[in-house]
DNA sequence: TTCCGTGCAAACAATTTGCAGAATT
DNA sequence: AATTCTGCAAATTGTTTGCACGGAA
């Protein structure tokens, strides 16, 4: 189930954080660490029930408050209702496609990162998304 | 209450996209468009309620809905539970400061603009937050 | 043994919906 | 007169909370 690498990974920053280990915790974080899919609430709890099937929602809610608490996991928001998480926390933008949802990463040159630092303030962090349409379903769209 | 110029030009926007004018409606728009502080639904609802007191929230609501649909105005979620709006439907940015929650406009050049287009992607819109301190703000928790 | 996390159910908050009456065209 | 909007209340959805029990340190 697990790689171990990732799971010593998992263990070790749990540790230097004071975070308990638990079934659920790793699992969700693992999960998290594991797919570039940028899940929601909702997906998350789908696929760690298949894992856990006890679960609860409040305890996948509790878990991710606290993993962002942490630093350990960003939300993001893309024009939608629901947050989605993402547990990559480098620096780094997102780009939705329009049409069939899917969100990517988006690594922006250190020039451009550098050029959003603004006058009056004192930039910690950022966000950007981007929104278009990717190229399979570009093609989809003008072929129909 | 109204400036002239401002009200014809509601009134032209709204003709030109078929919505009826009613007394709501314009006063939410206008009062968007007056403002830069990018208000929440429920200080929109708050500041109307001065006007109109009868308003009810599920009308404000609906009204935005319809203002988003139609093009009008832009939802904005500068990491926050809740949603903002801002009338200001010109390409650019946003910038937060995280002590005082304000939120300004961000006018970014063309050059970083356009180097946003990124690979496999026809980009159509983006949204850029930008958190940090603003100088009122460094100053006081300097002093402090 | 202490402390923190989990799971349940209930609570809460934000937003949407259905519908009757009112206002706009 | 036809259509659309408003305002109310109820419904829905997403998220948080309180608390008893269980598991990790």
């Amino acid at each position: 189930m697990f790689n171990n690498k990732n799971i010593d990974d998992i263990i070790q920053i749990f540790k230097e954080n004071n975070l308990k280990l638990t079934l659920q915790r790793v699992n969700i974080y693992s999960y998290l660490r594991s797919t570039c899919e940028h899940p929601t609430v909702d997906t998350i709890y789908k696929n760690i029930k298949k894992i856990i099937p006890t679960i609860s929602l409040a305890t996948v809610y509790k878990t991710l408050n606290t993993l962002v608490d942490y630093g350990l996991i960003k939300m993001i928001n893309v024009c939608e209702e629901n947050f989605r998480y993402d547990a990559n926390i480098d620096l780094h933008g997102h780009i939705k496609c329009t049409n069939c949802n899917k969100v990517e990463d988006l690594y922006l040159d250190t020039n451009l990162i550098n050029s959003l630092s603004i006058e009056n303030y004192d930039v910690q962090n950022f966000d950007l998304f981007l929104y278009g349409t990717c190229k399979s379903c570009s093609r989809e769209l003008t072929t129909v």
